[in-house]
DNA sequence: GCGGATCAC
DNA sequence: TATGGTGATCCGC
């Protein structure tokens, strides 16, 4: 087994030099950083942190990733000739039907703000120019201009440590005023090359360029050229943009020339493959630092290639979609068709404070937090409380009920109980989150009496939110989004959230929350997320190749996620039917099947039976349907009529009034997740 | 369903 | 003095 050793090496240093082991992610290649000496931001940061308690819980990490690291590879060295042979076979399998969804056909651009929250800051404030400067304070900063870069200062950084760094570094607070307004002066650029443009963030987004180029006859590097000036000019901010065949390529191209500058991918296979070949993993959405140091230390691939190269040691070790993943992005294989519409599935507020073991002040804490909750106006069925104690130790507590709640007092007092079952302890963070909203689960029939989730605003694929299923295409100063960073880091989300009602920007703002836009997540989604490899590994070494069902492996799209890139219909379904999919190449084909809905709202508005089309907020309109169709099956059964074939008749529609997409690539085997139609109902039949 | 982890921003 | 907050997802139980 081929491994990049650095562990003897690190080790035997350790002595010498002990900030060498303490991994941070401050030293990683990013934007600005080149020339930095990285051994001494290393060694101030380690000077800094060393002895505290953050300190003492990022070794404890450390020493489980270590674990981690060491089980995979005595796992990969017991892997005998036979069995990679086995594994080669099939990753090589796996990657021609990766590459036979390549898709070069589209164009995509991805924008992204220089240091997003310093330039503005230092666009209304110019005596800031040239100067070092990082937007945040001293426990925490969320972004640096570039001259603070130069010092090693940069995002997530803690303020004191950045001083140490760069004594001269001037702390300016964030102001997320501010930031909406120009993020959304930019927005209105972005719509004029594509109104449905994605906005996976304040200063970030994707556009799809495809037909711009086409009816110019330009080139996306034009494209990105005007598309960069007019940005400037609108805002006085620069940005970088990315052209490439997907938003994974388009994502790492933008950051190749920055600040300022852009980078242009050819939609070319030998391109791809030239420009995937020598690609650090780490520049990949969805390759963070614990996934970077296993897929190095475990098997010694460091560029995107290698993946290709140990595709048998991917698969033989991790999980089917998590190999896909890796293998897809050895080929440079990405997102080419716009996310799917996603809701929100969980909702939180968390809050840190000096650390405390006095149960009356944590108790008080989570008065407050149970309060936010409330005015989330959400209704939810899990409640999860999250304590992370003053040794940084976090820990979640979950509660699912049989009924929905959302006042202030139920939350408080089912969140008190997680807590009271923890005491005594010390906290520094306390956290809750409600999930399972009223509207999760498809096809539960609603309450209209009652605030949902999906009777918030919900947003379309570019970003833009619109009420229920109508106006798609609204303005793009009504755009919120909660979690929305960029580069950088918020500490001051709560106040976001509140200054945001009052922005004179946001014309569609009400004081009732109800009325109130509800984030609706993009971030990431094009990117997706693979991380937790970790103890993935099952073992299946004695499994038999012959066991791999090649309909199963045919892959949608992309990446390899599944539920990502699910098409609507009966792949949604089945999605629904089988959310553990997650086995590996050997192992399909045992996935088991649960489901119990009636209706299921196909993305979240389509019915499955007939593929009307009833928007989520339409909750007496939808429960009136439902109605319908139990109504008529009922019926149908008693006139004697085979319940496959009604199914049949009923679902027939739904192929033709599909995605359009009829050519690509979809899970259609019975392994997959596909529940007999007719067993499907019968199970539903068997639901009270 | 729960809890720990990872990742993005 | 001092290391964030929100949301998603995966994986093994």
């Amino acid at each position: 087994m081929p491994m990049a050793d650095k562990k003897s090496e690190s080790a035997s240093s350790d002595g010498a030099r002990p900030w060498q082991s303490y991994h941070t992610v401050f030293t990683n290649a990013k934007a600005g950083m080149e020339g930095v000496d990285k051994e001494k931001v290393q060694r101030v940061v380690y000077e800094m942190s060393k002895g505290s308690k953050y300190f003492e819980n990022e070794e404890r990490k450390e020493a489980f990733i270590r674990q981690k690291i060491e089980r995979m590879r005595a796992r990969s060295a017991k892997l005998t000739a036979g069995h990679l042979s086995q594994y080669q076979t099939v990753a090589d399998k796996r990657i021609l039907e990766l590459e036979a969804t390549r898709d070069l056909s589209k164009v995509w651009l991805h924008v992204d703000m220089d240091a997003f929250y310093a330039a503005v800051e230092t666009l209304c404030d110019s005596s800031l120019k040239g100067r070092p400067m990082a937007v945040g304070g001293m426990s925490m900063i969320s972004t640096a201009n570039y001259e603070a870069r130069r010092f090693g200062v940069r995002a997530a950084m803690p303020g004191f440590i950045a001083r140490k760094l760069c004594p001269e570094l001037i702390f300016v607070p964030v102001d997320f005023e501010k930031y909406t307004y120009y993020s959304d002066l930019t927005r209105k650029v972005f719509q004029t090359y594509d109104p449905n443009f994605i906005a996976s963030s304040l200063d970030e987004a994707y556009l799809d360029i495809t037909e711009v180029c086409k009816e110019r006859g330009v080139s996306g590097g034009e494209v990105a050229e005007e598309l960069r000036n007019a940005v400037f000019g609108e805002t006085g901010l620069t940005c970088s943009a990315g052209v490439a065949a997907n938003c994974l390529l388009a994502k790492v191209c933008s950051d190749i020339n920055k600040p300022n500058g852009q980078f242009v991918l050819p939609n070319d296979r030998l391109a791809v493959m030239t420009f995937i070949s020598s690609l650090p993993i780490r520049k990949i959405g969805g390759i963070g630092k614990v996934t970077e140091r296993i897929l190095t230390d475990v098997f010694g691939i460091s560029t995107c290639e290698e993946m290709l190269r140990k595709g048998g040691y991917l698969c033989s070790l991790f999980s089917r979609s998590t190999a896909d993943f890796f293998l897809s992005v050895g080929l440079g294989l990405g997102e080419t068709d716009p996310p799917q519409m996603r809701l929100r599935k969980s909702i939180s507020n968390e809050r840190t404070f000096p650390a405390t073991d006095s149960e009356a002040l944590l108790y008080q804490k989570l008065e407050l937090l149970s309060s936010d909750m409330q005015k989330e106006g959400l209704h939810g069925r899990t409640l999860t409380l999250k304590l992370k104690t003053s040794s940084f130790e976090v820990r979640t507590r979950a509660l699912t009920l049989q009924k929905y709640i959302s006042s202030r007092d139920d939350i408080y007092n089912y969140a008190s109980k997680l807590l009271k079952a923890e005491l005594p302890i010390s906290l520094r963070l306390i956290g809750l989150r409600v999930s399972q909203f009223k509207d999760d689960k498809m096809g539960s029939p609603s309450d209209p009496t009652q605030k949902t989730l999906l009777s918030f605003m919900v947003a379309d694929a570019s970003g833009n939110f619109v009420r229920g299923q109508s106006s798609l295409g609204s303005e793009t100063s009504n755009n919120l989004f909660m979690n929305d960073f960029g580069d950088d880091i918020s500490v001051e989300t709560r106040e976001m959230i509140d200054s945001e009602r009052d922005d004179p920007l946001n014309r569609n703002d009400s004081s009732d929350p109800e009325q109130r836009c509800t984030l609706i997540e993009f971030a990431g989604k094009t990117e997706g997320m693979h991380g937790h490899i970790n103890g993935s590994i099952v073992e299946k070494v004695d499994a038999l190749i012959e066991k791999s069902d090649p309909k199963s492996s045919q892959l949608k799209k992309s990446n390899g996620r599944e539920s990502d890139t699910s098409l609507p219909h009966e792949t949604e379904i089945s999605s629904c039917l089988n959310q553990k999919d997650n086995n590996d190449y050997l192992l399909q084909g045992e996935t088991s099947s649960r489901q119990e809905e009636q209706i299921l709202w196909m993305n979240d508005y389509e019915c499955s039976l007939c593929g009307i089309e009833l928007p989520s907020s339409f909750v007496e309109e939808r429960q009136e349907h439902a109605d319908f169709h139990l109504a008529e099956r009922l019926q149908k059964e008693e006139s004697g009529m085979d319940s496959r074939t009604l199914i049949a008749r009923e679902r027939s529609p739904l192929k033709q009034t599909g995605s359009g997409n009829k050519h690509k690539k979809r899970k259609s085997s019975p392994s997959d997740g596909h529940l007999p139609i007719d067993v499907f109902f019968r199970k539903i039949n068997q639901k009270p």
